[in-house]
DNA sequence: CAGCATCCAGGGAGATACTG
DNA sequence: CAGTATCTCCCTGGATGCTG
């Protein structure tokens, strides 16, 4: 397995597997070796979505959809509610999930999808599939 | 790879979104509505994944294959070395990616992705491209 | 019912120094 | 060069009580 690769690495290095998540923004095509450009940021939608529970919270939205805060309580009963309410209110922040208040008594509030939550949904679904296959 | 979940037996009274990643588990067709039963897990590899910086260095990984610690340290660089090492570590335990050690002077250790690995790319290139293009 | 405010504990992550 | 070892610190997340 041990391949051998010369040291032919004078100093810019620009071999790089090709359409890997790692390029460059999508104008561009430099990547990391060109500068000191990012690659898959560890700010935005993907550390709200790295966070505790958030996959979670997100998926049972979608599964439940529309849910109420008690549904998520009853399906992630390991968040507690201030955690659950966190992720509620990121995920809203970034226009995930929406919240629906209805002003009755007993008050009642629905979360649901957005579209572009719907779109991440259908994106994420094989990772979820190809992962879940592999933990057994 | 086109999955047809049409194959929904009726199987219980609630409805819920097709197709949503919160499905049970391949095997089985019961849902949280159904039971307690959980959905996206907050275990294994999409923890290790969720963690700070290791998309980032798993990224990374692929797509200077093979990578050194240094090249990584200089592509990330806001993780400390501590750090950038433990994300190595888990990756290989999650056998993403490999770690070659060449017993030279001075030493060299190369990080490759597996074939999970880059299965593994493979899935997540549309999400964060997706998740990229959204944040501007 | 929904969910925020408060307080507190645990663990992950940063910085640095040191070794094979 | 490629990491470990250690220490501290901050943030995340848990528990509870209270409000609209």
């Amino acid at each position: 397995m041990a391949q051998e690769r010369d040291d032919r690495k004078a100093s810019t290095e620009s071999d790089q597997a090709e359409g890997f998540p790692a390029r460059g923004p999508a104008t561009g095509d430099s990547v990391f070796g060109d500068g000191e450009d990012c690659l898959c940021p560890a700010t935005g939608t993907i550390e709200t979505l790295g966070r505790k529970y958030a996959l979670q919270v997100f998926c049972a939205v979608g599964a439940l959809d529309p849910a109420r805060f008690g549904d998520l309580e009853s399906a992630i009963p390991d968040a507690s509610t201030s955690t659950l309410s966190d992720r509620l209110d990121e995920l809203e922040a970034e226009e995930l999930i929406a919240r629906e208040q209805y002003d009755e008594i007993p008050p009642r509030v629905e979360y649901e999808l957005t579209d572009e939550g719907r779109e991440l949904g259908e994106r994420l679904t094989p990772l979820v599939e190809w992962l879940r296959g592999r933990e057994e």
